[in-house]
DNA sequence: CGCTCTATTGACTTCGTTCAACAAGCGTGG
DNA sequence: CCACGCTTGTTGAACGAAGTCAATAGAGCG
Protein backbone atom coordinates (compact mmCIF):
# COMPACT_ATOMS: atom_id res chain seq x y z
CA UNK A 1 0.00 0.00 0.00
CA UNK A 2 1.26 3.41 -0.84
CA UNK A 3 2.02 5.66 1.86
CA UNK A 4 -1.01 8.16 0.37
CA UNK A 5 -3.42 5.77 0.75
CA UNK A 6 -1.99 4.09 4.38
CA UNK A 7 -1.88 7.64 5.20
CA UNK A 8 -6.09 7.79 4.37
CA UNK A 9 -6.98 5.22 5.48
CA UNK A 10 -5.48 6.01 9.05
CA UNK A 11 -7.06 9.51 8.87
CA UNK A 12 -10.46 7.75 8.61
CA UNK A 13 -10.01 6.41 11.96
CA UNK A 14 -9.20 9.35 13.90
CA UNK A 15 -11.88 10.78 15.51
CA UNK A 16 -11.10 14.35 14.74
CA UNK A 17 -12.13 13.53 10.85
CA UNK A 18 -14.97 11.60 11.93
CA UNK A 19 -17.39 14.28 9.82
CA UNK A 20 -14.73 14.62 7.34
CA UNK A 21 -15.70 14.03 3.97
CA UNK A 22 -13.55 11.74 1.12
CA UNK A 23 -12.35 14.59 -0.57
CA UNK A 24 -11.10 16.50 3.25
CA UNK A 25 -9.26 13.07 3.57
CA UNK A 26 -7.49 12.72 0.86
CA UNK A 27 -6.47 17.02 1.07
CA UNK A 28 -4.90 16.17 4.42
CA UNK A 29 -3.55 12.36 3.39
CA UNK A 30 -1.93 14.85 0.94
CA UNK A 31 -0.20 17.21 3.59
CA UNK A 32 1.11 14.17 5.62
CA UNK A 33 4.89 13.20 6.07
CA UNK A 34 5.66 10.08 7.50
CA UNK A 35 8.24 9.84 10.44
CA UNK A 36 9.49 7.32 12.79
CA UNK A 37 10.84 7.91 16.25
CA UNK A 38 12.41 4.92 17.88
CA UNK A 39 12.36 4.10 21.68
CA UNK A 40 12.72 7.12 23.70
CA UNK A 41 12.77 9.44 21.47
CA UNK A 42 10.90 12.73 20.74
CA UNK A 43 8.59 14.02 17.91
CA UNK A 44 8.99 17.00 19.70
CA UNK A 45 10.31 18.85 22.76
CA UNK A 46 8.31 21.20 25.20
CA UNK A 47 9.12 24.96 23.26
CA UNK A 48 10.09 23.61 20.15
CA UNK A 49 8.51 26.19 17.68
CA UNK A 50 5.09 23.92 16.87
CA UNK A 51 5.64 23.27 12.83
CA UNK A 52 3.99 20.19 12.77
CA UNK A 53 0.65 18.42 14.36
CA UNK A 54 1.02 14.83 14.13
CA UNK A 55 -1.43 11.42 13.96
CA UNK A 56 -0.04 8.83 15.76
CA UNK A 57 0.19 5.99 13.38
CA UNK A 58 1.48 2.89 15.56
CA UNK A 59 3.48 2.55 18.81
CA UNK A 60 2.82 4.71 21.80
CA UNK A 61 3.80 7.85 23.01
CA UNK A 62 3.30 9.97 25.80
CA UNK A 63 2.79 13.65 26.37
CA UNK A 64 4.79 15.14 29.49
CA UNK A 65 6.11 18.34 30.89
CA UNK A 66 9.39 18.99 32.55
CA UNK A 67 9.73 21.33 35.17
CA UNK A 68 12.67 23.03 35.60
CA UNK A 69 13.80 20.65 38.03
CA UNK A 70 13.80 17.93 35.40
CA UNK A 71 11.02 16.14 37.31
CA UNK A 72 8.20 15.00 34.48
CA UNK A 73 4.98 14.81 34.70
CA UNK A 74 2.85 12.41 32.37
CA UNK A 75 -0.23 14.79 30.52
CA UNK A 76 -1.41 11.35 28.15
CA UNK A 77 -1.07 8.32 26.55
CA UNK A 78 -0.95 8.63 22.85
CA UNK A 79 -2.45 5.45 21.08
CA UNK A 80 -2.53 4.72 17.25
CA UNK A 81 -5.00 7.39 15.18
CA UNK A 82 -4.89 10.14 17.79
CA UNK A 83 -3.99 13.53 16.67
CA UNK A 84 -1.27 15.51 18.75
CA UNK A 85 0.54 18.49 18.58
CA UNK A 86 -2.12 20.90 16.79
CA UNK A 87 -1.17 24.06 18.54
CA UNK A 88 0.98 25.22 15.55
CA UNK A 89 -2.33 24.95 12.81
CA UNK A 90 -4.39 27.51 15.54
CA UNK A 91 -1.87 29.98 16.46
CA UNK A 92 0.34 30.93 14.21
CA UNK A 93 4.37 30.88 15.68
CA UNK A 94 2.90 28.92 18.46
CA UNK A 95 5.15 26.72 20.64
CA UNK A 96 4.64 22.85 21.93
CA UNK A 97 3.70 23.48 25.47
CA UNK A 98 4.80 19.46 26.33
CA UNK A 99 7.12 16.89 24.86
CA UNK A 100 5.80 14.04 23.27
CA UNK A 101 8.43 11.02 23.50
CA UNK A 102 7.51 7.70 21.94
CA UNK A 103 7.19 4.71 24.82
CA UNK A 104 7.99 2.47 21.83
CA UNK A 105 8.92 2.50 18.41
CA UNK A 106 6.02 4.66 16.94
CA UNK A 107 5.58 6.27 13.54
CA UNK A 108 3.25 8.93 12.62
CA UNK A 109 1.88 11.11 10.20
CA UNK A 110 3.37 14.46 10.46
CA UNK A 111 1.16 17.47 8.96
CA UNK A 112 2.70 21.10 8.33
CA UNK A 113 0.86 23.34 10.74
CA UNK A 114 0.73 26.71 8.41
CA UNK A 115 -0.87 24.15 5.64
CA UNK A 116 -3.03 22.10 7.63
CA UNK A 117 -4.30 25.82 8.87
CA UNK A 118 -4.57 27.16 5.30
CA UNK A 119 -7.12 23.55 5.01
CA UNK A 120 -8.99 25.07 7.91
CA UNK A 121 -9.94 28.00 6.33
CA UNK A 122 -10.78 25.91 3.06
CA UNK A 123 -12.40 23.92 4.76
CA UNK A 124 -14.28 25.43 7.55
CA UNK A 125 -16.51 22.38 9.02
CA UNK A 126 -13.13 20.63 9.72
CA UNK A 127 -12.79 23.06 12.63
CA UNK A 128 -15.79 21.18 14.54
CA UNK A 129 -13.94 18.31 14.88
CA UNK A 130 -10.92 20.14 16.15
CA UNK A 131 -12.68 22.11 18.80
CA UNK A 132 -14.36 18.96 19.78
CA UNK A 133 -11.24 17.09 21.00
CA UNK A 134 -9.91 20.57 22.37
CA UNK A 135 -13.02 20.44 24.86
CA UNK A 136 -12.48 17.07 25.56
CA UNK A 137 -9.29 17.40 26.26
CA UNK A 138 -9.58 20.39 28.37
CA UNK A 139 -12.60 18.81 30.46
CA UNK A 140 -9.93 15.97 30.88
CA UNK A 141 -7.44 17.84 32.43
CA UNK A 142 -10.10 19.67 34.56
CA UNK A 143 -10.85 16.75 36.34
CA UNK A 144 -7.14 15.75 36.81
CA UNK A 145 -6.51 18.96 37.88
CA UNK A 146 -9.43 18.12 40.78
CA UNK A 147 -7.91 14.50 41.45
CA UNK A 148 -4.66 15.43 42.30
CA UNK A 149 -5.76 18.45 44.46
CA UNK A 150 -8.65 16.28 46.28
CA UNK A 151 -7.78 12.78 45.96
CA UNK A 152 -4.88 10.71 48.05
CA UNK A 153 -2.13 8.83 45.69
CA UNK A 154 -3.87 5.83 46.45
CA UNK A 155 -6.91 6.66 44.37
CA UNK A 156 -4.91 8.74 42.31
CA UNK A 157 -3.09 5.47 41.37
CA UNK A 158 -5.86 3.49 40.78
CA UNK A 159 -7.26 5.67 38.35
CA UNK A 160 -4.28 5.60 36.91
CA UNK A 161 -4.56 1.94 36.46
CA UNK A 162 -8.42 1.88 35.44
CA UNK A 163 -7.49 4.63 32.86
CA UNK A 164 -4.73 1.94 31.25
CA UNK A 165 -6.65 -0.96 31.60
CA UNK A 166 -9.41 0.79 30.06
CA UNK A 167 -7.17 2.50 26.82
CA UNK A 168 -5.25 -1.01 26.72
CA UNK A 169 -6.21 -3.91 28.55
CA UNK A 170 -6.67 -7.18 27.42
CA UNK A 171 -8.52 -9.38 28.77
CA UNK A 172 -7.01 -12.84 30.17
CA UNK A 173 -8.26 -15.70 33.05
CA UNK A 174 -6.96 -14.25 35.64
CA UNK A 175 -8.64 -11.00 35.18
CA UNK A 176 -7.60 -7.95 32.86
CA UNK A 177 -3.74 -8.01 31.60
CA UNK A 178 -2.12 -4.52 31.79
CA UNK A 179 1.11 -4.95 29.58
CA UNK A 180 2.71 -1.77 28.72
CA UNK A 181 5.91 -0.10 28.42
CA UNK A 182 5.24 1.56 32.26
CA UNK A 183 7.62 1.44 34.74
CA UNK A 184 7.00 2.62 38.15
CA UNK A 185 8.42 5.54 37.43
CA UNK A 186 6.31 6.39 34.61
CA UNK A 187 3.00 5.44 36.62
CA UNK A 188 4.26 7.46 38.96
CA UNK A 189 4.61 10.38 36.88
CA UNK A 190 0.95 9.51 35.91
CA UNK A 191 -0.23 9.75 38.84
CA UNK A 192 1.94 12.41 40.20
CA UNK A 193 3.63 10.65 42.64
CA UNK A 194 7.03 8.91 43.18
CA UNK A 195 8.28 5.29 42.38
CA UNK A 196 8.69 4.12 45.63
CA UNK A 197 4.90 5.17 46.77
CA UNK A 198 3.66 3.25 43.30
CA UNK A 199 6.14 0.28 44.59
CA UNK A 200 4.64 0.24 47.87
CA UNK A 201 0.68 0.65 47.00
CA UNK A 202 1.25 -1.99 44.23
CA UNK A 203 2.91 -4.30 46.73
CA UNK A 204 0.11 -3.68 48.96
CA UNK A 205 -2.68 -4.68 46.76
CA UNK A 206 -0.86 -7.50 45.47
CA UNK A 207 -0.51 -8.85 48.99
CA UNK A 208 -4.30 -7.94 49.16
CA UNK A 209 -5.23 -10.17 46.06
CA UNK A 210 -6.58 -6.85 44.23
CA UNK A 211 -3.54 -7.56 41.18
CA UNK A 212 -0.97 -9.36 40.39
CA UNK A 213 2.44 -7.60 39.31
CA UNK A 214 5.59 -8.48 37.34
CA UNK A 215 8.34 -6.27 35.44
CA UNK A 216 6.52 -3.49 33.35
CA UNK A 217 3.29 -5.67 33.99
CA UNK A 218 0.45 -5.35 35.73
CA UNK A 219 -2.55 -7.54 35.58
CA UNK A 220 -5.78 -6.33 37.75
CA UNK A 221 -7.18 -9.61 39.35
CA UNK A 222 -9.83 -8.02 41.21
CA UNK A 223 -11.09 -4.28 38.65
CA UNK A 224 -13.99 -3.99 40.77
CA UNK A 225 -11.88 -3.46 43.55
CA UNK A 226 -9.22 -0.81 41.92
CA UNK A 227 -12.13 0.89 40.69
CA UNK A 228 -13.42 1.18 43.95
CA UNK A 229 -10.30 2.41 45.41
CA UNK A 230 -10.29 4.80 42.00
CA UNK A 231 -13.78 6.28 43.28
CA UNK A 232 -12.89 6.89 46.72
CA UNK A 233 -15.34 4.01 47.65
CA UNK A 234 -12.70 1.48 49.66
CA UNK B 1 -27.26 53.44 25.86
CA UNK B 2 -29.19 50.10 24.81
CA UNK B 3 -28.67 46.83 25.89
CA UNK B 4 -28.25 45.79 22.28
CA UNK B 5 -25.31 48.85 21.97
CA UNK B 6 -23.77 47.97 25.57
CA UNK B 7 -23.43 44.62 23.89
CA UNK B 8 -21.70 45.40 21.08
CA UNK B 9 -19.18 47.75 22.83
CA UNK B 10 -18.48 44.89 25.77
CA UNK B 11 -17.85 42.04 22.39
CA UNK B 12 -15.70 44.03 21.23
CA UNK B 13 -13.34 43.89 23.64
CA UNK B 14 -13.62 40.22 24.44
CA UNK B 15 -10.13 38.62 23.29
CA UNK B 16 -12.09 35.95 20.84
CA UNK B 17 -13.74 38.15 19.09
CA UNK B 18 -10.65 40.45 18.42
CA UNK B 19 -11.05 39.62 14.86
CA UNK B 20 -14.43 39.57 14.14
CA UNK B 21 -15.92 42.26 11.55
CA UNK B 22 -18.59 44.86 12.70
CA UNK B 23 -21.51 42.20 11.15
CA UNK B 24 -20.03 39.75 13.16
CA UNK B 25 -20.07 41.73 16.43
CA UNK B 26 -23.52 42.93 15.67
CA UNK B 27 -24.94 39.19 14.66
CA UNK B 28 -23.63 38.06 18.36
CA UNK B 29 -24.66 40.78 20.06
CA UNK B 30 -28.12 39.96 18.25
CA UNK B 31 -28.20 36.61 20.11
CA UNK B 32 -27.50 38.28 23.71
CA UNK B 33 -29.83 38.42 27.01
CA UNK B 34 -28.41 40.13 29.79
CA UNK B 35 -28.05 38.10 32.95
CA UNK B 36 -27.71 39.32 36.35
CA UNK B 37 -26.26 37.03 39.25
CA UNK B 38 -26.08 38.42 42.54
CA UNK B 39 -22.91 37.05 44.98
CA UNK B 40 -22.54 33.75 45.76
CA UNK B 41 -25.56 32.77 42.68
CA UNK B 42 -24.66 30.71 39.50
CA UNK B 43 -24.31 31.31 36.03
CA UNK B 44 -24.47 27.77 35.81
CA UNK B 45 -23.91 24.20 37.50
CA UNK B 46 -21.53 21.39 37.04
CA UNK B 47 -23.43 19.13 34.88
CA UNK B 48 -26.22 21.43 33.92
CA UNK B 49 -26.90 20.87 30.50
CA UNK B 50 -24.74 23.62 28.43
CA UNK B 51 -27.89 25.71 26.52
CA UNK B 52 -25.58 29.10 26.57
CA UNK B 53 -22.62 30.82 26.59
CA UNK B 54 -21.18 33.66 28.55
CA UNK B 55 -19.62 36.64 28.03
CA UNK B 56 -19.13 38.43 31.23
CA UNK B 57 -20.27 42.44 31.66
CA UNK B 58 -19.41 43.73 35.47
CA UNK B 59 -18.13 41.96 38.85
CA UNK B 60 -16.18 38.69 39.42
CA UNK B 61 -16.98 34.89 38.85
CA UNK B 62 -15.07 31.72 39.79
CA UNK B 63 -15.01 28.63 38.03
CA UNK B 64 -14.94 25.85 40.31
CA UNK B 65 -15.52 21.84 40.03
CA UNK B 66 -16.72 20.18 43.17
CA UNK B 67 -16.04 16.78 44.42
CA UNK B 68 -18.40 14.26 45.50
CA UNK B 69 -16.92 14.96 48.89
CA UNK B 70 -17.90 18.42 48.83
CA UNK B 71 -14.24 19.58 48.06
CA UNK B 72 -14.20 22.57 45.70
CA UNK B 73 -11.38 23.44 43.14
CA UNK B 74 -10.62 26.29 41.59
CA UNK B 75 -9.64 25.94 38.07
CA UNK B 76 -10.01 30.10 37.00
CA UNK B 77 -11.78 33.47 37.81
CA UNK B 78 -13.06 35.44 35.65
CA UNK B 79 -12.51 38.96 35.01
CA UNK B 80 -15.22 41.27 32.56
CA UNK B 81 -14.95 40.71 28.85
CA UNK B 82 -13.99 37.25 29.28
CA UNK B 83 -15.88 34.35 27.55
CA UNK B 84 -17.17 31.47 29.41
CA UNK B 85 -18.91 28.51 29.10
CA UNK B 86 -18.28 27.62 25.13
CA UNK B 87 -18.94 23.75 25.05
CA UNK B 88 -22.22 23.92 24.24
CA UNK B 89 -21.52 25.58 20.81
CA UNK B 90 -19.07 22.73 20.29
CA UNK B 91 -21.08 19.67 20.97
CA UNK B 92 -24.41 19.51 21.07
CA UNK B 93 -26.18 18.13 24.58
CA UNK B 94 -22.69 18.78 26.11
CA UNK B 95 -23.10 19.61 29.88
CA UNK B 96 -20.92 21.81 31.98
CA UNK B 97 -17.87 20.52 32.97
CA UNK B 98 -17.50 23.58 35.96
CA UNK B 99 -19.95 25.74 37.73
CA UNK B 100 -19.63 29.60 37.17
CA UNK B 101 -20.22 30.94 40.66
CA UNK B 102 -20.51 34.81 41.08
CA UNK B 103 -17.78 36.41 43.51
CA UNK B 104 -20.01 39.70 43.15
CA UNK B 105 -22.63 40.99 42.07
CA UNK B 106 -22.29 40.41 38.18
CA UNK B 107 -23.94 40.52 35.12
CA UNK B 108 -23.30 38.65 31.70
CA UNK B 109 -24.20 38.84 28.05
CA UNK B 110 -26.22 34.91 27.65
CA UNK B 111 -26.19 33.42 24.26
CA UNK B 112 -27.86 29.98 23.33
CA UNK B 113 -25.05 27.59 22.54
CA UNK B 114 -27.51 26.81 19.66
CA UNK B 115 -27.54 29.54 17.87
CA UNK B 116 -24.11 30.26 18.08
CA UNK B 117 -23.12 27.20 16.74
CA UNK B 118 -25.31 28.23 13.61
CA UNK B 119 -23.16 31.55 13.78
CA UNK B 120 -20.08 29.58 13.96
CA UNK B 121 -20.78 27.43 10.27
CA UNK B 122 -21.94 30.77 8.84
CA UNK B 123 -18.81 32.57 9.87
CA UNK B 124 -16.30 30.18 10.10
CA UNK B 125 -13.46 32.59 10.94
CA UNK B 126 -15.02 33.28 14.48
CA UNK B 127 -13.64 28.98 15.18
CA UNK B 128 -10.01 30.56 15.32
CA UNK B 129 -11.03 32.75 18.48
CA UNK B 130 -12.63 30.19 19.99
CA UNK B 131 -9.88 27.42 19.10
CA UNK B 132 -7.28 30.39 20.11
CA UNK B 133 -8.94 30.76 23.57
CA UNK B 134 -9.11 26.66 24.16
CA UNK B 135 -5.50 26.01 23.38
CA UNK B 136 -4.30 28.73 25.93
CA UNK B 137 -6.83 27.22 28.20
CA UNK B 138 -5.80 23.79 27.74
CA UNK B 139 -1.82 25.40 28.13
CA UNK B 140 -3.18 26.80 31.47
CA UNK B 141 -4.54 23.48 32.50
CA UNK B 142 -1.73 21.81 31.53
CA UNK B 143 1.12 24.18 33.56
CA UNK B 144 -0.96 24.59 36.79
CA UNK B 145 -1.23 20.34 36.73
CA UNK B 146 1.80 20.28 36.50
CA UNK B 147 2.52 22.66 39.09
CA UNK B 148 -0.02 20.88 41.67
CA UNK B 149 2.09 17.38 40.92
CA UNK B 150 5.49 18.84 41.50
CA UNK B 151 5.42 22.09 43.50
CA UNK B 152 5.17 22.56 47.40
CA UNK B 153 2.10 24.46 48.75
CA UNK B 154 4.50 27.67 49.78
CA UNK B 155 4.97 27.99 46.01
CA UNK B 156 2.15 27.02 44.69
CA UNK B 157 0.21 30.14 47.06
CA UNK B 158 2.69 32.33 46.24
CA UNK B 159 1.91 31.86 42.11
CA UNK B 160 -1.93 32.46 43.14
CA UNK B 161 -1.06 35.22 44.55
CA UNK B 162 1.34 36.79 41.12
CA UNK B 163 -1.52 35.62 39.14
CA UNK B 164 -4.11 37.43 41.27
CA UNK B 165 -1.31 40.63 41.25
CA UNK B 166 -1.57 40.50 37.61
CA UNK B 167 -5.08 40.24 36.83
CA UNK B 168 -6.27 42.74 39.77
CA UNK B 169 -3.37 44.19 41.72
CA UNK B 170 -3.08 47.82 42.04
CA UNK B 171 -0.48 49.68 42.70
CA UNK B 172 -0.05 51.52 46.09
CA UNK B 173 2.85 53.18 47.90
CA UNK B 174 3.64 50.26 50.21
CA UNK B 175 3.43 47.73 47.22
CA UNK B 176 0.79 45.82 45.34
CA UNK B 177 -2.81 45.51 46.81
CA UNK B 178 -4.84 43.08 45.98
CA UNK B 179 -8.35 43.70 47.27
CA UNK B 180 -10.51 41.25 45.92
CA UNK B 181 -13.83 39.27 47.55
CA UNK B 182 -11.18 36.19 48.54
CA UNK B 183 -11.09 34.57 51.65
CA UNK B 184 -8.56 32.35 52.92
CA UNK B 185 -10.80 29.55 51.78
CA UNK B 186 -10.66 30.64 48.46
CA UNK B 187 -7.42 31.33 47.87
CA UNK B 188 -6.98 27.78 49.53
CA UNK B 189 -9.13 26.46 46.73
CA UNK B 190 -7.03 28.41 44.05
CA UNK B 191 -3.73 26.85 45.06
CA UNK B 192 -5.29 23.63 46.30
CA UNK B 193 -4.78 23.49 49.88
CA UNK B 194 -6.59 24.29 53.12
CA UNK B 195 -7.16 27.56 54.64
CA UNK B 196 -5.25 26.80 57.79
CA UNK B 197 -2.26 26.55 55.34
CA UNK B 198 -2.62 29.86 53.63
CA UNK B 199 -2.78 31.29 56.63
CA UNK B 200 -0.19 30.22 58.33
CA UNK B 201 2.06 30.43 55.21
CA UNK B 202 0.63 34.29 54.90
CA UNK B 203 1.19 35.40 58.42
CA UNK B 204 5.17 33.66 57.84
CA UNK B 205 5.71 36.16 54.87
CA UNK B 206 3.92 39.08 56.85
CA UNK B 207 6.12 38.44 60.07
CA UNK B 208 9.03 38.25 57.15
CA UNK B 209 7.85 41.65 55.36
CA UNK B 210 6.68 40.17 52.03
CA UNK B 211 3.18 40.96 52.34
CA UNK B 212 0.45 43.10 54.51
CA UNK B 213 -2.56 41.18 54.86
CA UNK B 214 -6.24 41.73 56.37
CA UNK B 215 -9.68 40.69 55.96
CA UNK B 216 -10.15 39.62 52.35
CA UNK B 217 -6.90 41.84 51.28
CA UNK B 218 -3.34 41.22 50.57
CA UNK B 219 -0.95 43.85 50.02
CA UNK B 220 2.52 42.73 48.51
CA UNK B 221 5.36 44.83 50.29
CA UNK B 222 7.91 42.96 48.79
CA UNK B 223 6.90 41.47 45.46
CA UNK B 224 10.43 40.37 43.89
CA UNK B 225 10.48 38.16 47.04
CA UNK B 226 7.33 36.02 46.41
CA UNK B 227 7.83 36.27 42.93
CA UNK B 228 11.55 34.38 44.12
CA UNK B 229 8.84 31.76 46.10
CA UNK B 230 6.39 31.56 43.42
CA UNK B 231 9.52 30.74 40.97
CA UNK B 232 11.30 28.24 43.32
CA UNK B 233 14.35 30.48 43.88
CA UNK B 234 14.28 31.27 47.44
C1' DC C 1 -23.66 44.93 72.37
C1' DG C 2 -23.94 40.55 70.58
C1' DC C 3 -24.03 37.89 66.35
C1' DT C 4 -21.72 36.02 62.44
C1' DC C 5 -18.25 35.44 59.40
C1' DT C 6 -13.33 35.31 58.85
C1' DA C 7 -8.76 34.53 60.37
C1' DT C 8 -5.03 32.82 63.58
C1' DT C 9 -2.53 29.57 66.18
C1' DG C 10 -1.08 25.35 68.55
C1' DA C 11 -1.02 20.31 69.13
C1' DC C 12 -1.32 16.28 66.94
C1' DT C 13 -1.52 12.91 63.19
C1' DT C 14 -1.13 11.16 58.80
C1' DC C 15 0.65 10.68 54.49
C1' DG C 16 4.12 10.66 51.39
C1' DT C 17 8.92 11.53 50.25
C1' DT C 18 13.77 10.68 50.80
C1' DC C 19 17.65 7.85 51.12
C1' DA C 20 19.98 3.67 51.32
C1' DA C 21 20.44 -1.08 50.83
C1' DC C 22 19.15 -4.96 48.45
C1' DA C 23 16.80 -8.27 45.17
C1' DA C 24 15.29 -9.81 40.84
C1' DG C 25 14.85 -9.77 35.75
C1' DC C 26 17.15 -9.39 31.41
C1' DG C 27 20.55 -8.90 27.86
C1' DT C 28 25.33 -9.29 26.37
C1' DG C 29 29.67 -10.87 25.52
C1' DG C 30 33.11 -14.08 26.94
C1' DC D 1 26.23 -21.57 29.50
C1' DC D 2 27.61 -18.40 33.00
C1' DA D 3 29.27 -14.09 34.76
C1' DC D 4 28.65 -9.52 34.60
C1' DG D 5 26.36 -5.25 34.54
C1' DC D 6 22.29 -2.62 33.79
C1' DT D 7 17.81 -1.59 34.59
C1' DT D 8 13.77 -2.17 37.27
C1' DG D 9 11.54 -3.15 41.43
C1' DT D 10 11.17 -3.81 46.75
C1' DT D 11 11.50 -2.61 51.41
C1' DG D 12 12.71 -0.36 55.86
C1' DA D 13 13.76 3.65 58.67
C1' DA D 14 13.61 8.48 59.39
C1' DC D 15 12.10 12.83 58.23
C1' DG D 16 9.23 16.49 56.83
C1' DA D 17 5.29 18.68 54.84
C1' DA D 18 0.78 19.51 55.12
C1' DG D 19 -3.79 18.20 56.78
C1' DT D 20 -7.09 17.82 60.83
C1' DC D 21 -9.22 19.44 64.80
C1' DA D 22 -10.20 22.53 68.44
C1' DA D 23 -9.83 26.71 70.81
C1' DT D 24 -9.55 31.57 70.36
C1' DA D 25 -9.32 36.21 68.46
C1' DG D 26 -10.83 40.09 65.42
C1' DA D 27 -13.75 42.54 62.14
C1' DG D 28 -17.82 44.14 60.54
C1' DC D 29 -22.74 44.80 60.98
C1' DG D 30 -27.30 45.39 62.63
Amino acid sequence: MSAHALFESALRHVAVFRKASEADIEAIANLGLQRTVEEGGFFFMQGDPAEYLYVLLSGRAKLCQIAVDGQQVNLRTLNPNQLFGAVGAVEVNATYPACAQALEASSAIAIRSDKFHLLLEQRPHLSFGLMKLMTGYIQEMQERYREMATEKVEQRIARVLMRLAGQSGKRVEQGVLIELPFSRQDLAEMAGTTLFTVSRTLSAWERNGLIATGRERVTLTNPHAIMCVAEGLG
